[in-house]
DNA sequence: ATTACTTCCGTATCTCAGTACGGAGTCAAG
DNA sequence: CTTGACTCCGTACTGAGATACGGAAGTAAT
């Protein structure tokens, strides 16, 4: 059940509504990822649920690894005006998300790999995440035991 | 044909395998990402294959949008002794890691259907990039980086 | 009208992930 | 043995992405 998002938020309800914070609005305001937004006489402006889903979205590819101003770009394709300019841009977007699922799905298999591994005998696992992960290099003798890491 | 790699590069073979640079390495050390390594008299380290794959791994994870602090946390799982503490680090990265990959996938669909709809029917796509990204992801559940919104 | 929030806006500061810089030491080739 | 490239190490700076600060002004309830 989706809470309903009235079309009058303040920045401080149209913030929390996007699970971000005030400054961080008017942040992506100035970077132009959000509209600035009319001032409404008075002074206070109104935010709705267009502006919420807006933000969403940024945070969701932010999380997968996109930088802002990659977000601003895909944000741009969004009107459909530009659709060649557009094109090859989600075209080159799309081989890097592709890139990137593939090696997510690499890390998935080698760490729940590495999970089961230690449910199964723990005590000296010496576990194939790395050595997974960069497919390709020699075997690579992982024999140095003692290595200090010193967090 | 992987290329072999000789275990006496001194730091600058080494970042070069690496494809990082040299003071990567060393911010690498500093932050307990690579041992630091001890210093054979005379003065020049050495590294070998399996600093290279580390710092490859260290790259690799990093693209997946993993800071530098949880790739240390998924590099200190690699020894099997804390194999307890480890598989629940494991176990909250998996999810992490899942959530990603849907997160992806999903975007992966979306572009591909724009770019498909953009070839198709060029002039006004209004593409589905938004909807589709925000509906259904968990909001504000995953903070990436531990920052707390604390009203 | 007073009080208590917000909002607005500009500027400053913080973290993260490097990069750059500069002086001193090391090393191999010529 | 000098030259030039490379290493070592500390400190400073950079750019992205926020966060914090502080004063003025709007707004809502008492």
């Amino acid at each position: 059940m989706e809470k309903i998002i009235p079309d009058d938020l303040t920045i401080g309800g149209f913030a929390m509504a996007g699970g971000v914070k005030v400054e961080t609005i008017r942040f992506y305001q100035r970077k132009g990822l959000l509209p600035q937004p009319r001032k409404p006489y008075g002074g206070i402006r109104r935010y709705g649920a267009a502006d919420v889903t807006r933000v969403r979205f940024v945070k969701s590819a932010q999380r997968l690894g996109f930088s802002l101003a990659e977000i601003a770009d895909l944000l741009r394709l969004e009107d459909g005006t530009h659709c060649d300019e557009a094109s090859s841009l989600a075209q080159s977007k799309l081989l890097d998300v592709r890139e990137k699922l593939a090696d997510l799905a690499r890390i998935e298999t080698t760490l729940s790999t590495l999970l089961s591994a230690c449910r199964l005998h723990k005590g000296n696992v010496s576990c194939p995440l790395i050595a997974n992960l960069q497919s390709g290099s020699a075997p690579a003798r992982t024999r140095n035991t003692r290595q200090e890491c010193k967090p």
